[in-house]
DNA sequence: AGCACGCCGACT
DNA sequence: GTCGGCGTGCTC
């Protein structure tokens, strides 16, 4: 329909402010500007982009500045995704204009209109081998929600090599039969050459993909394709989930357990959540997939809010690797300090190594050192600008904080006292990589991390030299975890099991067996048996434990008993709000009043209205505390935490308690719903 | 979020 | 006497 050539436009902004601004429309405007379109307008003192979201006859605004031009020939937000914009800034207290900004890459710009077209589509082809039963199983019940067009959730749960891919290539095949567009999600790591061939084997030039890494240019081919029809379904990481497929039947989001699901700024939405929301409003099928599901989708599925699909054996039969796990504490009372390897896994390399194997190292850790120390005063290098010590990098001979860009040339002698030789304490992916070449100098030795993997090509090319058995042995940080099937790697080392375990986060069992299960799934993938030896400190812990026995069901157990005691997640919602300011008394004094305010609000709440059915739930309000790195870029951080069932219920108590631009007392206060 | 305006401390 | 610190308030 075409728009009525209305004289004023409503506008939003990405601003953490929740109004919309009036503009007029230039008569040359009027005919073609819509809503979902973006416009750039003056604010104040500069001019921004914002997106049209209503026409109208008349404003209560007195003097209304013109729109100076139009971004996009045809609006980019349309149908489902405007609801879905209303929802996520409701769901994750932001603006509407920030909600749209992550729906809209800044940098898009459709040169032309795209046209519609209806293009001949033979590119379906069928699958080659047969399905296991298992499989055939789950594909019935799959078919069956596709065909009936059921906006339902299902969870895929089958360990790494059970075949889950061939379901979501099947269930795509499913949708587009229906004459229905798809999405498929995967994990920031795992959009590889590899996965997007499997893709374009199977459906050609209908697939449109979606990453990070994409230049200006290719981001507008996949927009345009999309919003054309020519192409109808996308592949892609997180913000994929916001891809205009029209007419969308089905959302799959593999490893649906993966952290890189949730964006880290604003707004912090989560893939997983986002896609149920779009799913819901699209009346389209959610399925997830995981070896290792998130706590929550699995209760879930438990609690009958989704449907189970379990795929419990590999594909062609082939055994899950044997597990050791080693005492690190009795490796330090025999007589000897605890080396970066025990006895065991030094035996195990030795012989990979012999025997013309590969082996995979895990330690998720970059540098060669996590401390330096003076061993006369004891004093700790630390960031000049945050309150983290600095981390020892062998190879560029420098301290780095890990959380800004920091740097500096570690000096011989103690910059404190002037009298010890510094000492590197704490084991790093350079250390293991270094200590390899001293024990195994013959081998081929490479390393994998952020660091090695800083330019575009470099992950592939090492990823290639694997596979091709140039590399014999591999360290790497969790990035060598996940996706990679390497059919020779018969041996996994964990270096350290304890790295993510012994963080101040809830999550740090499920994080820790994730890992596991995850790198165990990396060895035996080829004809040849795995193995797997975890090293760590807390031999007895249930997450390690139930990871050596590949038992999802035994960690689930424990870790959901543990989640109900203490009314963590999935049994309550979390939202982290972080208080900054520049100096530490502003940030601590900002909080504390702030804790007070809502204490003082769910005081008055309860008192006025008697708890019930379609309450609100209990609200509790923890903290303030300290953040984790207190100290960021020379800005002071203080965390509280809201706890109830119903995130609208938190959310609205903080749109009554912050101030406009998401301040209390003038003091900036994020907002994280949901935290990961 | 920016950006300008406005009111108090250490400098040429 | 000014330069500039960041608290406050506004943006159609």
């Amino acid at each position: 329909m075409r728009p009525r050539p209305l004289p004023i436009a409503e506008v939003v902004f990405n601003l953490p402010l929740e109004r919309a601004f009036h503009y007029t429309v230039p008569p040359a405007l009027r005919e073609r500007l819509a809503p979902g379109q973006r416009v750039a307008a003056p604010f104040g003192h500069r001019e921004l982009i914002g997106v049209v979201t209503k026409r109208l006859g008349k404003s209560a605004v007195r003097e209304l500045k013109p729109i100076r031009r139009v971004i996009d020939p045809v609006p980019l937000i349309a149908q489902e995704r405007w609801a879905l914009a209303e929802w996520m800034a409701r769901y994750y207290y932001c603006s509407l204009g920030e909600a749209l900004a992550a729906m809209v890459p800044s940098a898009l710009r459709l040169r032309q209109t795209p046209e519609t077209v209806s293009p001949a589509r033979p590119e379906v082809v069928k699958p080659g081998f047969e399905l296991t039963e298992p499989q055939r199983r789950a594909w019935r019940v799959i078919q069956g929600a596709v065909s009936r067009h059921e906006a339902t959730t299902l969870l895929l749960h089958g360990v790494t090599g059970s075949g889950k891919t061939e379901l979501y290539l099947l269930a795509i095949e499913a949708s587009l039969a229906q004459g229905r567009g798809a999405l498929c999600l995967v994990p920031e790591i795992a959009i590889t050459p590899q996965t997007i061939d499997r893709f374009r084997e199977r459906f050609g030039s209908r697939v449109a993909v979606w990453h990070s890494r994409l230049t200006g240019r290719q981001r507008a081919e996949a927009w345009r394709s999309l919003l054309s029809g020519a192409c109808d379904i996308g592949i892609g990481t997180r913000s994929a989930v916001f891809l205009p497929v029209a007419r969308l039947g089905l959302v799959i989001l593999d490893e649906e357990h993966d952290p890189s699901y949730k964006q880290q700024d604003a707004p912090r939405y989560h893939a997983r959540e986002v896609a149920k929301a779009r799913a819901k409003r699209a009346g389209a099928l959610v399925m997830l997939g995981s070896a290792t599901p998130s706590i929550e989708s699995y209760q879930d599925a438990r609690g009958g809010g989704s449907t189970l699909l379990e795929l419990p054996e590999r594909v062609k039969g082939r055994p899950l690797p044997r597990v050791d796990i080693i005492d690190m504490r009795q490796e330090m009372t025999r007589g000897r300090r605890a080396g970066t390897f025990s006895t065991r896994l030094e035996l195990a390399l030795q012989e990979t190594v012999e025997r013309g194997q590969q082996a995979m190292l895990l330690l998720n850790r970059r540098g060669f050192a996590r401390v330096a120390q003076c061993p006369a005063c004891g004093t700790v290098s630390r960031c000049a600008r945050c309150s983290v010590p600095l981390v020892y990098h062998a190879d560029r001979r420098e301290l780095v904080c890990h959380y800004c860009s920091f740097h500096q040339t570690p000096q011989e002698l103690c910059s404190a006292c002037r009298r010890g030789y510094l000492r590197f304490r704490g084991l790093g992916t350079e250390r293991v990589e270094s200590e390899l070449h001293r024990l195994f100098p013959a081998a081929s030795i490479n390393r994998m991390d952020a660091d090695t993997t800083r330019t575009r090509q470099s992950h592939r090319r090492l990823y290639d030299a694997v596979r091709n058995r140039q590399i014999g042995l591999l360290v790497g940080t969790q990035m060598i975890a996940k996706g990679f099937d390497f059919p020779d790697v018969t041996l996994v080392g964990v270096v350290s099991a304890d790295t993510a375990l012994n963080l101040p986060d809830f999550r740090a069992g499920e994080r820790t067996f994730s890992l596991l299960a995850q790198m165990a799934g990396r060895a035996g993938r080829g004809e040849q048996a795995g193995r797997v030896v975890i090293q760590t400190y807390c031999p007895t812990h249930y997450a390690i434990q139930a990871a050596g026995r590949h038992d999802y069901e035994a960690f689930f157990a424990q870790e959901i008993q543990m989640r109900k005691r203490l009314g963590l997640p999935p049994w309550n919602h979390l939202i982290e709000l972080t208080v900054r300011a520049g100096s530490c008394e502003r940030a601590q004094e900002a909080a504390e009043a702030l804790s007070r305010r809502l204490h003082a609000r769910l005081r008055r709440q309860r008192g006025s209205r008697p708890m019930g059915r379609g309450g609100p739930g209990k609200i509790s309000v923890l903290g303030p505390a300290p953040h984790r790195v207190h100290r960021l870029r020379r800005t002071y951080r203080e965390c509280l935490v809201l706890k109830g069932p119903d995130v609208d219920a938190m959310t609205s108590l903080l749109r009554r308690t912050l101030e406009p631009g998401r301040r209390f007392r003038g003091v900036p206060v994020t907002v994280d719903v949901d935290p990961v």
